[in-house]
DNA sequence: CGCGGCTTTGATGTTCATCAAGTAAAGTGG
DNA sequence: CCACTTTACTTGATGAACATCAAAGCCGCG
C-alpha cells in the first residue's frame, strides 16, 4: 500500500469524493495494521475510535449470547468496512469482530471521518449509500435464514461463501462446523450432519474444510425452498 | 400542525440544525396525508419518490414472501421514519409498509431530502445516526428472536408492545394473532397457544385484544431465557 | 504425548408445524 | 338490517423437525 490514500489500489470507492485539504486529513490519521488469524479486532463494549477498513483478509462479526454462547452476524470479506452498522448510533461497539484467517486493516481516526462528513456532503451522502446498503443486506440475511429449515440455510451459507466471498463453486470453508453453526442458527450437530446428507446425495463433495458444489440447481433450489 | 415547519410541534429533532432556506427548501415540499386503517403505504418494488414521517398512528413494515406468506419486519410508531432502511441505497422499496390503525404521515420529497444532506453536513451525521440507531434496532431484534424458543418470543413481544410502543402494562394489542405470529416468525396456533397458556399461569390477563401484564418479572424472565 | 477442542454418528426426547374442526367476530351485498 | 361469506380465533391430535445427550475418533498445539 502506498504512503498516499489518494493513489492507494486498496481504496474504497467511497472516498472518490474527497478533494486534497481532506485527502490530507484522512492521510494524516491513519495507519495499518496486520492481524493473524483468531485475533480480536475489538469487542463489544469497547470504545469506538475507529472507522476500519479490511484490506485482506476475513473478518467475523459477532456477539456473546447468555453464559458462553456466540452468535456470528456476519462476515466481512476484503474491501469492506467493518463497524460500520454503529459508529454513529453509539459510542461503544456493540458487537465483536475477529479474524477468521490472516488479515490486513486500515484504521482511520473516526473523529476524521465525521469531520469530512460535516465538511463534503457528497461524501456523507456516499457513505449514507454504504451503510444502508451493509443493513439491508444483513437485515435481508437474517430474515431469510429464520424463515429456512435447517437444510435450506445450510444450502443458504454454502451459497455465500461459494457467490459473495470466493467467488467460485470450489473453495476452502475458512470457518469451523461449529462456527457455521452460530452463523444460521443452528446446532453444529446438524450442520455436520446435513453437510454430510449433501454429499451423500451427490450435491456437495466435502473433505475436511475443502468444499465443491457437485449440483448447483439442486443446491441453490434447496436454498430457496427450505 | 402548522403551516410552518419551524414551529411544527410534531418535528423531529432531526431537523433542528436547518438554517431558513433549508427550513423553506423542506416545507415547500412536503404533504400531509391521513390514512384509515389497514391502508397500503407503498409496496416492495415501488420507486423511492419520498421520504415519510409518521405523525399519529402505527404502521407496519413487511414484505411477501413465496406465495402468499408475509413476514412482518417491524413497527413503526408516531415520531418516526419509515422506509429509512433503504432510501439510501436503492431505487425501490425492498419492504411494503400498511397502516395498522388510522394514521396521519408527513410526506417530504425525497430528492429536497438528498439536496439538504448535501448542503449540510450536520443534518448528514444526525441523518446517519437516526440511521444507524434504527438499523442496530431492527438487526438487534431480529437475532434476539432466532435465539429465543417460542414462550420466549411471544414474551418479548409482548414487553415490546409495553415498554417501547404503550408505555404501560396494559394496552389493546393493535394486531391480530396472525401478525403477531408474522412479526417472531410463528405459527398463529402457537401464538394462541402461548397465550393462553400465560393467561392460565396468571402471567398476562388477556381477553380478545385487551392485555394486561400480571406477573412482569416472570414475562422478563420468560423473555430473557426462552 | 496428552489435553482440549473439533468432528462425526447414533439414540432419544422435546418442541414445534401441520391438519382438522368448530366457534366467534367482522365485513359484504341485497 | 339481515343473511351470507370471509376472516379471526381456539383447542386437540399427530407427526416431522430439531435439540440434546452420549461416545468415540481425530487433529493441532503446547
Amino acid at each position: 500500500m502506498k504512503d498516499n490514500c489518494e493513489v492507494c489500489e486498496h481504496r474504497s470507492y467511497l472516498f472518490d469524493d474527497l478533494d486534497p485539504a481532506e485527502w490530507s486529513l484522512l492521510n494524516n490519521s491513519r495507519k495499518e495494521v496486520a492481524c493473524k488469524k483468531g485475533s480480536i479486532i475489538y469487542r463489544e463494549g469497547d470504545p469506538i475510535e475507529n472507522f476500519i477498513y479490511l484490506i485482506k483478509g476475513l473478518l467475523k462479526v459477532f456477539r456473546t449470547v447468555g453464559d458462553r454462547k456466540e452468535q456470528i452476524i456476519g462476515i466481512t470479506d476484503p474491501m469492506d468496512f467493518i463497524g460500520l452498522l454503529n459508529i454513529f448510533s453509539k459510542s461503544t461497539y456493540i458487537y465483536s469482530v475477529a479474524t477468521i484467517e490472516y488479515s490486513e486493516l486500515c484504521i482511520i481516526d473516526i473523529e476524521t471521518i465525521r469531520k469530512i462528513v460535516k465538511m463534503n456532503g457528497r461524501f456523507a451522502l456516499t457513505l449514507l449509500e454504504k451503510m444502508s446498503l451493509m443493513n439491508d443486506r444483513l437485515l435481508e440475511t437474517r430474515l431469510s435464514i429464520n424463515l429456512k429449515n435447517l437444510r435450506g440455510r445450510t444450502a443458504y451459507i454454502i451459497l455465500l461463501f461459494a457467490r459473495d466471498i470466493y467467488k467460485s463453486n470450489r473453495f476452502e470453508l475458512p470457518v469451523s462446523r461449529k462456527e457455521i453453526a452460530e452463523l444460521i442458527d443452528m446446532r453444529t450437530e446438524n450442520v455436520i450432519r446435513i453437510l454430510s446428507e449433501f454429499r451423500r446425495d451427490g450435491i456437495i463433495k466435502i473433505e475436511g474444510k475443502n468444499i465443491e458444489i457437485a449440483d448447483l440447481q439442486r443446491l441453490v433450489r434447496i436454498s430457496e425452498f427450505g
